[in-house]
RNA sequence: GCGCCUGUGGCGAAAUUGGUAGACGCGCCAGACUUAGGAUCUGGUGUUUUGCGACGUGUAGGUUCGAGUCCUAUCAGGCGCACCA
């Protein structure tokens, strides 16, 4: 009988999971591998082929390390929480959680069609409140602990208190909101509210009024990461600038370390210069600039200290407070016209007009060094949230100061040597400083004069400290993040509100689980959902959530209506699959001390800048608190490419229902429109599909090219909108999952995104085919023979054994596939039917195609599962030659081929190649000066 | 604008890291077995030339005995950040 995948694939499929082959344990005898793929938010659609491309490529990974002795862990779980489901709630009524439970049973059911090698008694969910619990303890222990700068890690808050009632705020260096001096005296004086409020301040979770990107239409506000070219990045709905009171998460607190870690961590370029960029740390100087005629400074920051003689005017952004102070009486209707304007403009009108817009203020500034007044203005252009929200605007050396100058008539002064800015200004960091107002100022010390960009920022750094009138400041542009959520599908705050004071429910009655509500839209009065639910109030002396008509605000009190955002439970779950059942602790300090953290982690790059960076923060503290034993999850990450679709296009002719083949479309006037990828062969339109796939299509007509009809095709992203999915599913009906294993990987690099197209799956297949009859007969028969194997069986196999285990180790799996149908057709030609060669091959294939392995290795009589087989050593023994062909070349032109033994000599080589009849041809009286031998290879003559 | 990556047959792609291109698969051509094949097997397949050969890794230079690989410039495509001072 030939290859039957199906039956195949279904019975070891069902002896997989009755054997519960892929159940793992602690087990301190053997070496820990843990692979992880970024688990899937389980969307209405359901898989389609891109889905399963990395949990291809780490199945294979961790069947490999499995072969290899190592004990591998490698679970699969869902996030769970979401919008979709959401707005599908809010859209129909079903629960969400109803419809986030179909959905899994859908990916899981796809999911076990292709054969993965989870540990699906570890699976883990977001929105169940045995893992939500976990997310909501991290979120309290962030409540309670603030970062010391000096110590570079959080500590208790506690601890702040007593440092706080002892000598203030003075020796306190740590992550805040807003720098605070606030005296023992002070401190102690406070009330309890007064002192809860001044805590937020530090605390790594707090609540903070702040700017926020607020989505109207999705009712909500988004996280930076969210926000993609001013719209949300689900949905594309408008964003607005909004000031809202939210949680927020210190996420800057650990800039540093996150840009530090990076370092450690086996990571591609890409995705860590885009962390870079993200974190964007700027190494500074902040200056102080006083008022004329009034008591208010304020502090700038700046990258290019060296041209503080360079600036003519200083700027505020339109958000900053100092813009109240220093606006003067006469120019008061200005800027308040102005400030409204500006207010009313979205973030993305902002970013497409980027005309020079500002008005001044009325007040001057004092430069520190030359004590030269220098008028303030307001503009959009300054960000409130960078820096300190004002600059000092030097137009010559800075483009958008240059735009601003130009456009007001300000003055522009060039401090470079021969730099010309009279068209546009010079933004270079390099040349020789000049200027320096040493005659004009005669109180200025600091001439710069005759130095380099680089010296001169030095200088000024030093000028600045030595007489007090700033301090060097690292800046980055990572914000904290936002950390509230007016959505009902996700994580409940574990936090009341005792006189408007946020208190943190008692660990030991966690979780607080997600309370019912009539309906998923925000309350009348402008809540969220959770305004709905009735039982929503938190019992302090039962510790229990209780009817919201209770609250009496004396031991029943509001609880928080806000959810968490999407990444929330998404940021420690590798630590939870480590001991995903565990009561106690988010994981027991056993199970972490054994799996440690993530040897291989892969996912999409498109998470560069949202997830890669809370998961690490996230971390990072837990590894600070001491619940997590590396400060990195992701030791090594990999991010596979994405499989885009390839969609059809049936053009019909306008204002009518003829559809006209792809080649005859010229001489019409069409609409292109998609068709689905699915009633369409090579190209080749399924007419009869395409009338029954829509009404509209019922009679149509179509105008053919040599009897067909041919579509357009065109590279898109694989979406429903565009009739180009491709479901896993079908592939496996029709080829076997192990055929579909074999093709996503052969398709290209891993890494590389690249469009579903089916044409070469055939070649996997015969290659299982092949495979296939070099053990069995038509009836069944097992067809191999012991005995000894050739040494040219043995050379093919082992030159697939070392292949092999380079390319899996550096994931390059296109080769490998390679590298398989390669010995295959060797072995093939060879005619061999050994049986301890055949099995060895087996071995080697088992990661790629699981289930026809299984199957071959039981009827070889085997007992065990080929999953605890042994990875072959490579020898290389078998791959010496006797002798090697050489090829000769004078002065880099190959001429011919000489055949040497394998072990002759350079000095051997060189004689034969001088002496030979043909060479002499070559050489022809000219003298040699030398002869280059690259072994094994070539010989080149230099004549 | 800044940063990163990529560019090789009709197509997906290889190339032991500087060693004499195009492995493997698809497609195509020819042949075999077939009533037939979109099944299977065998052989061929970068361009050009009848042939020896010549030319070929986006383009133009350079280093080298030798360059797809290194250097310089340039073009094209993709990704990330983007009024970040």
């Amino acid at each position: 009988m030939a290859y039957n995948f199906n039956e195949i694939e279904k019975k070891w499929q069902q002896r997989w999971r009755d054997d519960r082959t892929y159940r793992v344990t602690e087990n301190s005898e053997k070496e820990k591998f843990y692979v992880l793929n970024m688990f899937p938010y389980p969307s209405g659609a359901g898989l389609h082929v891109g889905h399963p491309l990395g949990y291809i490529a780490s199945d294979i990974y961790a069947r490999f390390k499995r072969l290899q002795g190592y004990n591998v862990l490698n679970p699969m779980g869902y996030d769970a929480y979401g919008l979709p489901a959401e707005q599908y709630a809010i859209q129909t009524g079903q629960h969400p959680a109803i419809t986030t439970q179909q959905n899994i049973n859908r990916y899981r059911e796809q999911l076990d069609k292709i054969g993965f090698c989870f540990d699906w008694e570890r699976e883990i969910k977001t929105c169940d409140p045995e893992y939500y619990q976990w997310t909501q303890w991290a979120f309290i222990k962030m409540f309670n602990h603030y970062y010391d700068n000096k110590a570079k890690c959080c500590k208790p808050i506690s601890e702040l208190v007593d440092i706080l009632a002892k000598e203030g705020s003075a020796g306190i260096d740590a992550a805040c909101t807003e720098e605070l001096e606030i005296t023992a005296e002070q401190w102690n004086t406070m009330n309890e509210k007064e002192q809860q409020e001044t805590l937020m301040n530090w605390r790594i979770a707090f609540l903070n009024e702040t700017m926020v990107n607020w989505c109207p239409m999705l009712g909500t506000v988004l996280a930076n990461d969210e926000v993609v070219d001013g719209v949300s990045e689900r949905g594309g709905y408008p964003v607005v600038q909004k000031k809202m009171k939210q949680w927020c998460l210190r996420v800057s607190a650990y800039a540093q370390r996150l840009l530090d870690g990076l370092d450690r961590i086996d990571w591609s370029d890409s995705i860590k210069e885009t962390q870079r960029n993200w974190i964007g740390r700027s190494e500074g100087t902040e200056m102080k600039f006083h008022v004329k005629e009034s008591d208010v400074e304020f502090t700038i920051f700046t990258t290019r200290a060296d041209t503080i003689f360079g600036v003519t005017f200083m700027v505020l952004a339109p958000e900053s407070e100092l813009v109240q102070q220093l606006t003067t009486d006469a120019q008061r209707a200005d800027v308040e016209a102005y400030l409204d304007r500006t207010k009313k403009r979205t973030e993305r009108e902002r970013m497409i007009d980027r005309n020079v817009t500002g008005v001044f203020t009325g007040s001057y500034a004092i430069n520190p060094i030359t004590g030269e007044e220098i008028p303030v203005w307001v503009s959009d252009y300054v960000l409130a949230g960078y820096g300190t929200g004002a600059i000092m605007a030097v137009p010559a050396h800075d483009s958008r100061d240059y735009a601003f100058a130009k456009h007001f008539g300000i003055e522009i002064r060039p401090l470079i040597e021969g730099c010309d800015v009279s068209e546009e200004s010079f933004d270079a960091k390099e040349g020789i400083m000049t200027n320096s107002p040493t005659a004009a100022f005669a109180g200025c010390k600091l001439n710069l004069n005759g130095k380099t960009v680089k010296e001169a920022i030095a200088a000024t750094k030093q000028f600045v400290t030595e007489n007090k009138l700033g301090r060097v400041k690292v800046n980055y542009r990572l914000r904290d993040a936002i950390f509230s959520r007016q959505r009902y599908w996700g994580e409940p705050f574990p936090i009341y509100y005792k006189n408007g004071v946020p208190y943190t429910v008692p660990e030991e009655y966690l979780p607080v689980e997600l309370p019912e509500v009539e309906k998923f839209l925000p309350t009348e009065s402008g809540e969220p959902p959770l305004g709905h639910a009735k039982v929503w109030a938190w019992d302090t002396v039962n510790n229990c959530v209780t009817e919201k008509s209770k609250i009496d605000n004396e031991t029943i009190f509001p609880l928080e209506l806000n959810t968490m955002p999407g990444f929330a439970g998404s940021s420690a779950y590798y630590l939870r699959y480590m001991d995903p059942r565990n009561h106690q602790a988010l994981v027991s300090t056993e199970a972490d001390n054994y799996w440690q953290n993530v040897d291989l982690y892969l996912g999409g790059a498109e998470h560069a800048t949202g997830h890669l960076i809370y998961s690490r923060f996230w971390n990072m503290f837990l590894f600070d608190i001491g619940a997590s034993v590396k400060e990195e999850p992701f030791q090594k990450l990999v991010n596979q490419g994405m499989i885009q679709g390839r969609s059809n296009f049936v053009y019909r002719i306008k204002d009518t229902n003829t559809f006209v083949s792809l080649n005859l479309k010229k001489d019409y006037d069409v609409t292109p429109l998609h068709v689905d990828v699915n009633i369409v062969s090579n190209d080749i339109l399924d007419i009869d599909a395409f009338r029954a796939w829509r009404p509209e299509f019922a009679d149509a007509e179509f105008i053919l090219e040599n009897d067909k009809y041919i579509c357009g095709w065109a590279i898109e992203k694989m979406s429903k909108s565009m009739h180009n999915v491709v479901n896993p599913d079908i592939i496996v009906e029709k080829y076997g999952a192990d055929t579909l294993r074999m093709y996503e990987m052969f398709l290209g690099p891993l890494e590389q995104s690249k469009p579903w197209d089916t044409n070469g799956i055939d070649g996997c297949h015969r290659f299982l085919r092949k495979l296939w009859n070099f053990f069995f007969d038509k009836e069944d028969n097992l067809i191999v023979t012991d005995g000894e194997a050739t040494k040219e069986e043995l050379k093919s196999l082992h030159k697939l054994i070392k292949k092999a285990t380079d390319d899996i180790n550096q994931f390059s799996y296109n080769t490998t596939v390679s590298a398989f149908m390669i010995c295959a057709n060797e072995l093939g030609t060879l005619k061999c039917t050994n049986r301890s060669v055949l099995e060895t091959f087996i071995v080697v294939l088992a990661p790629f195609a699981p289930h026809i392995c299984e199957e071959i290795w039981e009827a070889l009589g085997h007992n065990t599962s080929v999953c605890d087989a042994q990875w072959p050593a490579f020898n290389e023994e078998y791959l010496k030659e006797d002798t090697i062909k050489y090829t000769i070349s004078f002065n880099g032109k190959a001429r011919f081929t000489l055949e040497f033994a394998a072990d002759a000599t350079n000095a051997d080589i060189e004689a034969t190649v001088l002496a030979d009849e043909n060479s002499k041809k070559y050489i022809d009286g000219k003298s040699i000066k030398k002869v280059i031998i690259v072994p094994k290879k070539i010989v080149n003559v230099v004549i």
